[in-house]
DNA sequence: CGGCGATATGACGGTTCGGTGACAACGGTT
DNA sequence: AACCGTTGTCACCGAACCGTCATATCGCCG
């Protein structure tokens, strides 16, 4: 498996049967995710505020909170906003799918699906929840960047990044604009668990903006003061 | 629907059928879209090229340039990437969808299809496409902030604010019409226990309308004497 | 109109915040 | 061992920002 960028992406399996969690877990492991699981909507949103997942994988028929009324409460909170909600469902019927798509759902699939599409499905939803994991190529203004070949060019002249740089500006550019803070920057260049000064997220920005301003292009990174660093 | 201020999305509905482009381009323009048509893959190419759509909707089975190919090159392409691709077919079989979901469409329709889900379907996508749209924007009147890349306009102009000044801003258009009393304000925008002169806040409301004011705009703050602030 | 309390504003010192150069530690390579 | 690129930390500086005060202005009341 090549190196991308961050760890791999994190799946959410909420389903209230463990025989399926489990089908799912191991399926979706194989493809090269990792796997969390809840058994209902509220674990659901437990798991959701420990590790923001990629992609989730929602059953529509769950105790205690339906899956509809998850994904309302998914959609609505801070941190699941940024994951892909794909619901599952039995319920063949078109209104039921316009339900969920209308309740914030990104894609929707019907039991009983195969394995491979629901792979699909995911790895599609994560195409554009997190670029950057998909081997794919990122543009920011005259700026991109080459997952799988690990390349950097601005305006068609090639860069030299470190691996750290590499992984910040990967970050940065999976959502233009988003201020990211110097802990969420922490999180996801460096690694979950890990325990670092702050203030060096500021030197590896200073690194990353020399790099990209060698030729005397103007700077892409922008500093919000208090808040932390956004692309553009 | 909302659809602030930007224009209204653009479809681009692909099909080599007349009386299908028709249809569809009836419905989506019902629904608040803008649509362009296309009767091949060349064809859309030229139309993305021209003007990029928010969402695509691509037939299967094209003359010359297959869809499948056309998805191909439409995300290949710089333009292509940043719309969502919708693959329409009668071709049901599960690997079908496979093989589209992983040439880079971002959903697949099988026909025959409701024209319900359709739109739900390219209301979902364009969720995706524009997540500018899903609530992270402040609005009153022609001030918008937003509170995940930190930009606050006016009239379309870029405004600078200090932290304080924004949080200070976020607050009072977060319930536009409610009067602050400078207690709630230092509650909420300076923190819970904090001593600060209440006088503080007067100084920090001017410097933001001061702010807000630049171009000789009027005032949106109101002063409520013996009371406190509030928006609009 | 005059007075008084409340608010607006300009100025100022202190503090915090971010940028940057220097440096040592580390691992890999020659 | 010596070298090299990378990385995390620190110290220092300048600039932006903040809170306070003094003063000017406003709005309401008699």
């Amino acid at each position: 498996m090549q190196m991308q960028g961050t760890a791999k992406p994190l799946v959410l399996v909420v389903d209230d049967e463990p025989a399926q969690r489990a089908l799912l877990s191991y399926n979706l492991k194989a493809a090269g995710f990792r796997v969390a699981t809840a058994g209902d909507g509220e674990e659901a949103m437990l798991a959701i505020a420990e590790d923001a997942p990629d992609v989730i994988l929602l059953d529509w028929m769950l105790p205690r909170l339906s899956g509809l009324e998850a994904c309302r409460q998914i959609k609505a909170s801070a941190g699941g906003r940024q994951s892909a909600v794909i619901m599952v469902s039995a319920r063949s019927e078109e209104a039921d799918r316009v339900r969920g798509l209308e309740t914030g759902a990104d894609d929707y699939i019907v039991k009983p699906y195969s394995v491979a599409e629901l792979i699909a499905r995911v790895k599609a939803n994560l195409r554009r929840v997190r670029p950057a994991a998909t081997g794919a190529v990122l543009e920011a203004g005259d700026i991109r960047l080459d997952t799988e070949s690990y390349r950097v060019t601005r305006a068609g002249k090639s860069l030299h990044l470190g691996p750290t740089e590499f992984r910040l500006l990967a970050a940065l550019m999976e959502r233009q604009g988003k201020v990211w803070t110097r802990e969420a920057l922490l999180d996801r260049v460096w690694g979950r668990d890990i325990y670092i000064d702050t203030r060096t997220v500021d030197v590896h920005i200073g690194r990353l903006r020399k790099a990209l301003c060698t030729h005397g292009d103007p700077d892409p990174i922008r500093t919000v003061r208090g808040a932390g660093y956004a692309m553009g």
